[in-house]
DNA sequence: ACCATTACTTACATATTTGTACGTACCATA
DNA sequence: TATGGTACGTACAAATATGTAAGTAATGGT
């Protein structure tokens, strides 16, 4: 979210796990916040302000960069209306429908996980 | 991985990841290497030395913390052996077995957003 | 007595992520 | 002229995660 040290031993091990199919898919989903807001984007496209009072505990500055990264790959679409006060619309993509019943088992199996 | 300032904002907004259950399970596997070593488990158990092997960019502190991890969750079985040297085996539990459907979903999510 | 092996542990340094506080542009309305 | 709403941006601070380097215990073999 905020630049890189290109040759730290941290960000050289990342491309370890992008390479990976599957590594690569969660380290897409990995941020705090994404799931929580692709979970609520599932059921309807929303603006930044019905995001921001549905999740008052997660702050501005953290919805943006994660909406961000969300746009940036592709599982989100950001749609920006000319008006005045300003109306920005956040909805799922294809591609973050697609993941919709994968998230779905991986919620039951933590929901029985959890329970154990 | 380390002692937690158990009042810091980051740890209380931990408590609302872990109350849903599909953050709370992607919270389980949300170590850097933790995808992985469970991967790399589905096949066949294998001692420490082993996986070090097969992970040499993993630091060893790295690896033993994933581990502990994931034997802490549930998802790894720690079998020592008394023995001189010591010799260590670790294999997944059932609940992590039942995983590894769902994470072949999502690899293959992952394979085909990668190809965008 | 010395060295090698295995599976760690510990102290410390660095990198990254997340959170805090405040500021901005736009225009409508009071 | 002042204020309000929306969707951000920015500088900074705190917290956490990861990496580095070195050390440990036990015992068998040389």
């Amino acid at each position: 979210m905020v630049a890189r040290k290109q040759n730290s031993t941290y960000t050289r091990n990342e491309k370890c796990i992008i390479d990976c199919d599957l590594t690569y898919a969660v380290y897409k989903i990995g941020g705090r916040w994404k799931l929580l807001i692709l979970n609520k984007l599932e059921s309807k496209k929303m603006r930044f302000s019905d995001l921001k009072k549905e999740f008052s505990y997660i702050t501005e500055r953290m919805l943006t960069l994660q909406l961000r990264a969300l746009e940036q790959d592709g599982l989100v679409k950001r749609t920006v209306y000319a008006e005045v006060p300003p109306r920005v619309e956040y909805e799922l993509t294809e591609m973050a429908l697609e993941l919709g019943p994968i998230l779905k088992q991986l919620s039951d199996w933590g929901s029985k996980q959890r329970n154990q």
